[in-house]
DNA sequence: TTCCAGGAAG
DNA sequence: CTTCCTGGAA
């Protein structure tokens, strides 16, 4: 029968030697992080890479170095500057968390108490306790879903597997060191237990793993599979006026919510009129993935020759490409392309 | 070109 | 359980 109080001392001694060095990171033994840092690059990491998330945590550090400076920050400037990252909510939500924690005069040091926080949840409450307080918390995020499961070699398909890792994870978490542990288990799913050829001659826990046992490391996590993307048509408006073209605020419910967009139709088959009066002419298509569809928009330009009945008009030498979502540059660099031909 | 990884909210 | 994006790998 395997021991399995030897995972977390080995773990934490691979991780002492080969930590990886991250902008928000605190080496291992080191004194502990800044739960600002913590939690900015946490909420940052949900559903985004590493390489994605570096510079976007640089300027928001340089910008806004406290949870005070971001909480006092205008919307409108976060949004622009999270613009490109996607999961827009993320943004709103970490706004309204920093204004939250300003008001109450710094971060919750329990789990329990960062949970309640706004777009902090299961992972990122235990993350921030972990790391930034050193508290005995399990951190389970996708890494550890895989390294957990190869541990334990379960076949359980996800997403139905959760919960039982999750209980595998917290078996395993030490009370010694578990900030430096938590962040250890997620480099080695980083770097060593990736999801498809992992090096498990190189693994710190190649002998108690029971997937490497037998032999199907590689396969696990089993994975239930997916259901086909539908795909949605729409219409995108690019009106000029003069030197000017027009955008408009998305909703902050919804897709792109809270986001700079040119108008256009709903996407999901509702049909919205154009934004104004204009020779409309078709300049060409984008097609954007999004998680759960695939939408390809008709681009129409088209020089106003009345009021628009909604939006806001935008110099050209104030339209900012960075500040706008990933469809949106799509479009913007259609219409540019066109405009410049 | 397609496939895939990656948490929170309602 | 469904709704939320993007970029890097295959």
């Amino acid at each position: 029968m395997r021991d399995d109080k030897v995972i977390a001392p080995a773990l934490l001694d691979w991780y002492d030697r080969h930590a990886r060095v991250l902008p928000w990171r605190v080496p291992p033994g080191g004194p502990p992080a800044d739960p600002y840092r913590v939690w900015l690059s946490e909420v940052m990491l949900q559903q985004t890479t590493v390489a994605a998330v570096k510079a976007y945590f640089q300027r928001f550090t340089e910008l806004w170095p406290t949870v005070q400076d971001l909480a006092a920050a205008p919307d409108a400037q976060v949004m622009a500057e999270w613009a490109g990252l996607g999961y827009y909510a993320r943004a709103r939500n970490l706004l309204a968390c920093a204004r939250q924690v300003a008001a109450e005069g710094g971060f919750p040091t329990t789990r329990t108490g960062l949970r309640a926080l706004p777009g902090i949840g299961p992972y990122t409450s235990a993350a921030i306790a972990a790391i930034a307080h050193d508290a005995p918390e399990t951190v389970v995020d996708g890494n550890v879903e895989r390294v957990v499961a190869r541990l334990f070699a379960v076949n359980t398909p996800l997403p139905r597997a959760k919960p039982g890792l999750t209980a595998l994870a917290e078996t395993l978490t030490p009370q010694e060191r578990p900030g430096d542990y938590a962040q250890a288990m997620m480099d080695l799913g980083a770097t060593i237990c990736t999801p498809r050829n992992p090096a498990c001659a190189i693994c710190p826990l190649v002998d108690p793993c029971d997937a490497r046992a037998e032999g199907i490391a590689a396969e696990l996590p089993r994975k239930a599979p997916k259901q086909p993307k539908p795909t949605r048509q729409g219409t995108v408006w690019v009106a000029r006026s003069g030197d000017a073209i027009l955008f408009e605020e998305r909703p902050t419910k919804g897709l792109l919510g809270g986001t700079l967009a040119f108008p256009s139709t709903s996407w999901d088959g509702r049909d919205l009129p154009p934004p104004g009066p204009a020779d409309w002419q078709e300049i060409g298509q984008v097609r954007h993935v999004f998680t759960h569809f695939t939408l390809t928009l008709t681009v129409l330009l088209g020089d106003l020759t009345g009021n628009p009945q909604r939006g806001h008009l935008v110099r050209l030498d104030r339209i900012d490409r960075d500040a706008l979502p990933g469809l949106m540059r799509k479009v913007w660099d259609v219409a540019q392309a066109e405009i410049a031909a």
